[in-house]
RNA sequence: AGGGAUAUGGUGUAAUGGCAGCACAACAGAUUUUGGAUCUGUUUGUCUAGGUUCGAAUCCUAGUAUCCCUGCCA
């Protein structure tokens, strides 16, 4: 896992010793199967913990009787474990611990962060308010902590029908934060749980379960996707009341989606449904399983998920990272073999008895390439290249790929046509001498001599012998969806703009399923997404174990399909293609009119050119902007702090003299996040001295800025710093020289290059002397010294 | 509308005030008994406008765009 804003924060947290290792867990929610969308979030919640030598869980998030079941939680850690995950004994439910959870529930009552509310759901959605009206309280929000603890066990006991109360949090109704308005901790459900049975009728809801959960295994740090970052505040609300120490905290990242496909539960079941696929493991699915089937290793997988990384927006990866993935993956991993799968009869004519030939089972860079200089064997024994052979059968009757034989041949194709010759891998080179064709002007069968090495071909093409080949089905996968983005609203989104992914990468069920489903996207399904064909596979494959995966020469790479492919009746499925560049020029040749995908941000870009007016200032701001300007303040600025009320209240303090314009500016540009905050302890009264040390030159910019933000975190004032650190006064000549010198000692690399004209170095040289001197040489004064000194 | 989050080539991601880098894609060439692989090279980028600074992708202000929140789902 590349660097990221997250093991950023885990490097910090183990290096203050916050917590002794790192502690993490994927919680999906067993009620679909896993696919493309979650291995991001697995990975990563995994992959940094493993990386970090810590451990990592696998969490059933099973708390809602009516989604979860066991043959869920079965297939997400089956398809987890294939993955190559291993969590020992660190498997939880969330539902083995209902008893836990309750015993908090009656803490928070207690405390009286918590009541027992009887309103109805619509009543209750009326009282919390909405964006512009704060809740109002419901009649029962002012019980006492005895009543609700009554009321919260006789929920329990089950005195009282499905959704008569609930338990909530008692937080804040006014909070702009709508989650943070009183949310429900608790609800009636009778509903059958899988594991649980009937014990209970009530049920903890995911804002309540999910953080004590993360706290009773250890879980230091709890990845989710950007949707709960309004979550937090509840999380945090319960960590304080609660006590827990040490205690987990919750990070968001953003999703991943990947083009040309969906990953929406309720639409990958209307697939299955309709009949678009053939099941949840049909291979064109994104669900682990069906790509287990496909044939794609969990190594692929992995590849992929390591590639695409971490931040803090929702993303839409190109499939091409997943592709080059599984095929970078196969190319080391697949022997190679030939196999045609449309095949158009061939006779040698001038061939004699059938022959056997020993072909090498890698070309020639595999082996030049392999680290120990061994190769692999379909067994996956690794042996010599000399013989890591199979044999391949030669005989005067063969077929070949009817792709490969074309009797009007279009410009630059380097196969077989008539007259003309190519190279049958392994065998010899070949002239068609003549063909025949059918009444429907279809060529049926080539006839062909098989020539001398010295005869000249200009390309290779493959074969299988029509007497001793293996017949075989083969299918032929692409991908489900002609269009990137199949779940978009309308066609031309769905060609162009990458929309958000409809799926939470780590709540597998989370999905709302009482809204209408959008059946747009089953336009764009591929009506070639499978392609079955009939034809012939040499007869070495018979002797492979039945996991092998090929690359068949010049098609893809293919494996046995696991469910279908029998002995005597042979099934290969296609997992990748291999790259076509044929494929791709002679596409380009016919349509050469097909646009690129329209750039995005462009009609963004060019549209403001009305050029966006800032907001206009009232007159009372407007009066304030006149008095900081003739108090020396430019206009920009006192823009700035005439229409905030916080920073002009510490102006306030600030003395009126010379120094006002430079206190200023520090309160615009330095100070004003930290004054909304209300986090600055420093007095504007204590900046003057500082910024006439900075007029008379005593410090630097650079000194008098780093001052000043550790003078707003401490409430020191500035000037004491700068006495007490000895920061005034400037840097001697000698000591600029002798830094710059040391400098350029330190980096030859850097002053050849920029010797040979890369001057943007001039700015890393600026700041590594700047950091050499602790920021008090003068800027002006470096730059010309330093100029002199790379050009000397 | 109120609150929150985000914005770097075609795509994804680095750069934590100082060299805009990497991967995929694309294009060109070399090489090749796979129109594969490999190797070399090239093109393309900091949302907009102001400001601070010797120096801004990074800090400040405003704007724009996208996403999330107002379930007794997770």
């Amino acid at each position: 896992m590349a660097p990221n804003f997250i093991t950023e924060i885990i490097e910090r947290d183990l290096q203050s010793g916050k917590y002794p290792q790192v502690v993490t867990r994927f919680p999906p929610e067993p009620s679909g199967y896993a696919h493309l969308g979650h291995i991001f979030a697995s990975f990563l919640d995994f992959q940094t913990a493993a990386q970090y030598g810590g451990r990592y869980h696998l969490r059933m998030d099973d708390t809602n009787p009516e989604l979860a079941t066991q043959e869920y939680a079965d297939a997400i850690a089956d398809d987890l474990r294939w993955l190559g995950w291993d969590w020992g004994e660190h498997l939880y439910y969330a539902s083995d611990h209902f008893e836990q959870y309750y015993a908090y529930a009656e803490q928070l009552v207690g405390q009286g962060d918590a009541y027992v509310d009887s309103v109805t759901g619509d009543e209750m959605a009326r009282l919390r308010g909405d964006a512009r009206t704060p809740g109002t309280p419901s009649p029962y929000r002012s019980r006492t902590p005895e009543e609700n603890l009554d009321l919260l066990r006789r929920m329990r006991a089950g005195e009282f029908a499905d959704g008569a109360h609930v338990l909530r949090a008692k937080i804040d109704l006014g909070s702009p934060n709508m989650k943070l308005r009183d949310p429900v901790l608790y609800r009636i459900l009778r509903g059958h749980h899988y594991r649980a049975g009937d014990a209970w009728c009530i049920y903890p809801m995911y804002d309540f379960q999910h953080p004590l959960q993360d706290a009773l295994e250890g879980v230091t740090h709890s990845m989710c996707s950007l949707e709960f970052v309004d979550n937090r505040a509840i999380y945090d609300w319960l960590m304080e009341r609660l006590g827990f120490s040490p205690r987990p905290h919750q990070y968001e990242f953003g999703r991943r989606g990947l083009e040309y496909t969906i990953t929406s539960k309720r639409k990958l079941r209307k697939l299955v449904e309709a009949g678009a696929v053939h099941g949840w493991d049909d291979p064109r699915m994104p669900t682990l399983r069906a790509q287990r089937r496909l044939g794609v290793t969990p190594e692929a997988v992995r590849a992929f998920a390591a590639q695409i990384g971490v931040s803090r927006t929702n993303r839409t990866v190109d499939l091409s990272v997943y592709e080059n993935a599984v095929r970078s993956d196969l190319n080391h991993r697949a022997p190679r073999v030939m196999a045609v799968l449309d095949p158009l009869p061939v006779t040698l004519e001038n061939l004699d008895g059938p022959q056997t030939l020993s072909l090498p089972y890698w070309p020639f860079d595999v082996v030049r390439d392999s680290p120990d200089g061994l190769v692999a064997l379909p067994t996956g024994e690794r042996v010599a290249p000399e013989v890591a052979v199979r044999d391949v059968p030669l005989t005067r009757e063969l077929v070949i790929e009817r792709d490969d034989f074309n009797p009007e041949p279009p410009k630059g194709f380097k196969r077989l046509t008539p007259g003309g010759t190519v190279r049958l891998r392994g065998a010899g080179i070949i002239r068609a001498d003549r063909f025949d064709v059918d009444d429907s002007g279809q060529v049926t069968r080539v006839y062909a001599t098989l020539l001398g090495e010295d005869a000249r071909a200009g390309g290779v093409i493959h074969w299988v012998s029509a007497e001793q080949g293996v017949p075989a089905e083969f299918r032929l996968y692409d991908r489900l969806f002609r269009v990137p983005n199949p779940e978009a609203a309308t066609p031309e989104d769905a060609q162009a703009e990458p929309i958000a992914p409809d799926f939470d990468p780590e709540e597998i069920g989370h999905e709302d399923e009482t809204k209408p489903l959008d059946a747009g996207f089953m336009a764009f399904l591929n009506p070639d997404s499978l392609r079955v064909t009939r034809g012939l596979v040499e007869p070495s494959v018979t002797r492979d174990p039945a996991g092998t995966r090929y690359q068949f020469e010049r098609q893809g790479y293919f494996w046995r399909d696991p469910v279908d492919s029998r002995e005597d009746a042979l099934v290969f499925g296609r997992i990748i293609t291999l790259k076509d560049a044929w494929a791709k020029a002679t596409q380009k040749a016919e349509a050469p009119a097909k646009a690129p995908k329209p750039a995005k941000v462009q009609s963004q870009k060019t549209e403001p050119t009305e050029k966006a007016a800032p907001a206009a200032l009232t007159p009372e701001q407007e009066a304030e902007v006149t008095r900081l300007t003739a108090l020396g303040v430019p206009d920009a600025e006192a823009r700035t702090l005439a229409r905030d009320a916080a920073l002009l209240a510490f102006l306030g303090g600030a003395a009126q003299d010379g120094t006002f314009a430079q206190v200023a500016s520090w309160t615009a540009n330095d100070l004003a996040p930290g004054l909304r905050a209300g986090e600055v302890r420093v007095q504007a009264a204590d900046l003057a001295p500082l910024a006439a040390l900075l007029s008379d030159k005593k410090v630097t910019t650079r000194v008098a800025r780093d001052v000043l933000t550790r003078a707003a975190q401490t409430g020191e004032a500035p000037a004491a710093m700068v006495e007490r650190e000895n920061l005034a006064g400037g840097l001697s000549d000698e000591a600029l020289s002798a830094a710059i010198a040391q400098v350029m000692a330190d980096h030859t690399d850097k002053v050849d290059a920029y010797r040979a004209g890369k001057t943007a170095l001039l700015g890393f040289f600026t700041g590594q002397v700047m950091r050499a001197t602790g920021g008090k040489a003068d800027p002006a004064t470096l730059n010309t010294s330093l100029q002199a000194a790379l050009n000397g």
